[in-house]
DNA sequence: GCCGTTTTCGGCCCGACTGTTTTCAGTCG
C-alpha cells in the first residue's frame, strides 16, 4: 500500500482543492497545501509519529495534526466528506487543466453545470464559455489547447508513479513460495517516461498459486479477468495491472518477449526467422527439428541470436540490435557512476530541507560532492538576496569536506526573455557552479528562443542549462528551439545540458540527450531536489540517459571533483 | 490554519502575464 505520508498528503491536498473551489479562505487553502507537501516530503514515516511529533512537522499545527491522525487511522475526515457531498466528483479534476484554477472551476460549475472534463469539452464545442464574465474567444481557444495537451498523456502515468506501484506489487508476489522469479516488464522495464499499464511477469511451476496470490494483492480493487496463467487487475487507484506466469525454463525468453517494444520484438523475430529459428515467449527454437536453443535467461536468448545482451532501456529498435550484432553497444551510464548531485535546493528558497539536512542526505548517498543551487532573485517569490546567498556560502564552506563530501556553492539562475541573467557578472564569478534555467516566457518564436538559450550558454559563468526544454509532462509542452544550434553552442562553450531527473520533467528527454551527446555536448544528470527524498529521483534521470545511449564519459557528475572543477572553470580563472 | 529576532494577533511568497477589462481578476512559477 502507499506510504501513509502519501495517503494523508493526498487527503490534505483534496481538502485544499475542495476548499478553494467552494471559495474558502485562501490562506486556509494555502495552509492545507503547504501541510500536504510537507507531509509528503517528510523523511520520517508518519505511522511512527504521535500527535506531538506530528505537530513538529513544518506547516503542521495542532488542528492539522488532528486531521492527519484521523486520515491515517480511520481514513475518514468529516470535513472532507462534507465538502465531497457539496462538490461533484469530477469538478476537482478540472484543476489539473493548466490555466484553469479554482475560481473558474467554480464559475463553470455554477453557471453552466460543467463538472468534468468531458462537460468542459462539450461547453467549448458549443462556445458557451465565452458568454461568461471574464471569458472570451481567446480564453476558450487557450483552454482547448490546454486540455489537448493534458489529454495527450492519455491516461498514462508518470514513470515514478508506475515504478513505485510496480515495486510494491512485485514485492507482494516475491514472498509467495510458488514464485521462482517475478519482475515488472513492458514499457516500465524499458523506463519509458510514461507508462500505460503495469505488466508483471512471474516464473513458476505452479501458476494457479501465483494467480491466487495475485488476486489477493491488497493494492488491487478488483480482478476482472483471470485465467490459468494470465490475469488482469485494477488497483484502487484505477491502474491496470497485467500478470503473466511462465514456466521457469522460459523465464529469459518471456522477459525478452514482454520487455521489448513492438518494433524491437519484430526485429528480433525477423532475425530469428532468417536463421531458420522461431522466437516466442517460450524460447528460441530451431524450426526443422523443434530443438529449443535458448530460453532460460535473456543472455542466452540474445546470445543464440548472435547478439550481445541488450539492456532493457535500449530495446526500442533505435539501432541497438545492429549495435549488439557488431558488438558496439555503448557502456551505458549507471547509477553507481554518479559521484554527486549538481542541482539541489534548500529551504533558503523553495526547498523543504535545511542546508544541513541536504548535506547529511547527500552523505548517506555516499556522494563525493554536492552542489547547492538555490533560486536567484529574479524568481521574486523566493525572496533570494545577495546577502542570503553570501550567508549560505559561508555556512556551506563550514560544512565542506566533512564526511568526505565536498560542497559546491551554486545557484539556479533565471534566463530572462532576452537571455540575460540574475546578478552582475562580478557576483556570478564568485559561485562554484551555476545552473541557468527558463522559468517564464515559454512561448516565443523558435529563432528568439534559440538566441535566448545560446546567450545563456555562452555566458562565461554558466555551467549547466537546467531542464533545457522546460516541459512538464502532461502539463506544459517543451519550448521550441533549434536543437542543433543550441547543442553546438553548448559543446563549443563548455556548458553542460541537464538531464533533470524529476519524474514530471525528464528534461532533456532520451532522444534529445542522445542528439546532444552525438554533437559533443556534456551532460549533467541532476535531481533538482527540493527535499531529501528527491535525491532518490536520480534513478529516473539515469534511466532517461540510458535510453539516450549516454556513456559515463559524457556525464560531468561521473567525473572526479578535480576534473569537474576544471570543466566548471570554463577555461578561465575563478 | 500556521507561525513568531515585527511573537499569541495579524500577517501570510511577489510579480509577471494574459485576456478581459477600461482598472482588474485569475493563474502561474
Amino acid at each position: 500500500m502507499p506510504r501513509s505520508n502519501d495517503r494523508v498528503a493526498e487527503g490534505l491536498s483534496e481538502l485544499a482543492d475542495l476548499l478553494a473551489i467552494t471559495g474558502g479562505d485562501p490562506y486556509r487553502v494555502r495552509a492545507y497545501e503547504k501541510a500536504a507537501r510537507s507531509v509528503a516530503l517528510y523523511p520520517i514515516d508518519i505511522d511512527e509519529l504521535d500527535a506531538k511529533a506530528l505537530d513538529a512537522i513544518p506547516a503542521v499545527g495542532p488542528r492539522i495534526s488532528k486531521k492527519i491522525i484521523q486520515l491515517r487511522d480511520g481514513g475518514h475526515l468529516e470535513e472532507l466528506d462534507e465538502l465531497r457531498a457539496q462538490v461533484p466528483a469530477g469538478l476537482r479534476s478540472l484543476l489539473s487543466v493548466p490555466g484553469l484554477g479554482p475560481k473558474r472551476a467554480h464559475q463553470v460549475y455554477e453557471e453552466l453545470r460543467v463538472a468534468s472534463i468531458p462537460d468542459l469539452l462539450e461547453a467549448l464545442e458549443h462556445q458557451r464559455l465565452r458568454e461568461l464574465h471574464g471569458w472570451g474567444p481567446t480564453s476558450e481557444a487557450r483552454l482547448a489547447a490546454a486540455i489537448e495537451q493534458y489529454q495527450q498523456a492519455g491516461g498514462r502515468m508518470q514513470l515514478g508513479v508506475a515504478l513505485a506501484l510496480a515495486e510494491e506489487l512485485v514485492g507482494g508476489l516475491a514472498s509467495v513460495p510458488a514464485v521462482n522469479e517475478v519482475t515488472y516488464a513492458g514499457s516500465l522495464r524499458r523506463m519509458r517516461e510514461t507508462v500505460g499499464d503495469i505488466d508483471l511477469l512471474a516464473a513458476s511451476s505452479n501458476p494457479a498459486a501465483v494467480m491466487e496470490a495475485f488476486s489477493r494483492l491488497p493494492q488491487l480493487a478488483e480482478v476482472p479477468a483471470r485465467g490459468p496463467t494470465k490475469a488482469t487487475g485494477i488497483t484502487v487507484t484505477g491502474i491496470h495491472v497485467d500478470v503473466r506466469v511462465v514456466p521457469p525454463s522460459s523465464w529469459g525468453a518471456a522477459l525478452v518477449y514482454f520487455t521489448g517494444s513492438k518494433a524491437h520484438n519484430i526485429h528480433l523475430r525477423r532475425m530469428a526467422q532468417r536463421a531458420g529459428l522461431k522466437l516466442s515467449e517460450y524460447g528460441l527454437e530451431r524450426i526443422d527439428d523443434g530443438k529449443m536453443l535458448a530460453s532460460a535467461t535473456e543472455e542466452q536468448v540474445y546470445g543464440a541470436l548472435g547478439l550481445a545482451f541488450v539492456p532493457p532501456t535500449l530495446r526500442e529498435d533505435r539501432g541497438e540490435i545492429e549495435a549488439a550484432l557488431e558488438g558496439s553497444l555503448p557502456r551505458l551510464v549507471d547509477l553507481g557512476d554518479i559521484r554527486g548531485d549538481l542541482h539541489t535546493h534548500t529551504n533558503l528558497t523553495d526547498g523543504m530541507a535545511s542546508l544541513e539536512e541536504m548535506v547529511a542526505a547527500a552523505r548517506r548517498h555516499r556522494y563525493r560532492y554536492l552542489a547547492v543551487t538555490d533560486h536567484a532573485p529574479l524568481m521574486a517569490m523566493q525572496r533570494m538576496t545577495t546577502e542570503k546567498a553570501l550567508a549560505q556560502r559561508a555556512a556551506l564552506r563550514a560544512l565542506d569536506g566533512a564526511g568526505g563530501l565536498r560542497l559546491l556553492h551554486g545557484s539556479e539562475l533565471n534566463i530572462q526573455a532576452d537571455g540575460s541573467l540574475d546578478w552582475d557578472d562580478d557576483f556570478l564569478a564568485g559561485f562554484d557552479l551555476l545552473v541557468a534555467s527558463i522559468h517564464s516566457a515559454f512561448s516565443m518564436s523558435r529563432d528568439e528562443m534559440t538566441a535566448r538559450l545560446i546567450k545563456a550558454i555562452e555566458h562565461p559563468a554558466v555551467n549547466i542549462i537546467g531542464h533545457p526544454t522546460a516541459r512538464s509532462i502532461g502539463h506544459r509542452p517543451p519550448i521550441v528551439f533549434d536543437a542543433k544550434a543550441v547543442f553546438d553552442a553548448a559543446a563549443r562553450a563548455g556548458t553542460a545540458l541537464e538531464i533533470n531527473s524529476f519524474p514530471d520533467r525528464l528534461d532533456l528527454d532520451d532522444e534529445l540527450a542522445r542528439l546532444a551527446q552525438d554533437r559533443g555536448v556534456k551532460l549533467a544528470i541532476s535531481t533538482d531536489a527540493h527535499a531529501t527524498r528527491h535525491l532518490d529521483h536520480l534513478r529516473y534521470g539515469v534511466a532517461t540517459a540510458q535510453r539516450g545511449w549516454i556513456r559515463p564519459e559524457s556525464v560531468i557528475n561521473t567525473w572526479p571533483l578535480a576534473r569537474l572543477r576544471r570543466f566548471l572553470a570554463k577555461g578561465r580563472h575563478r
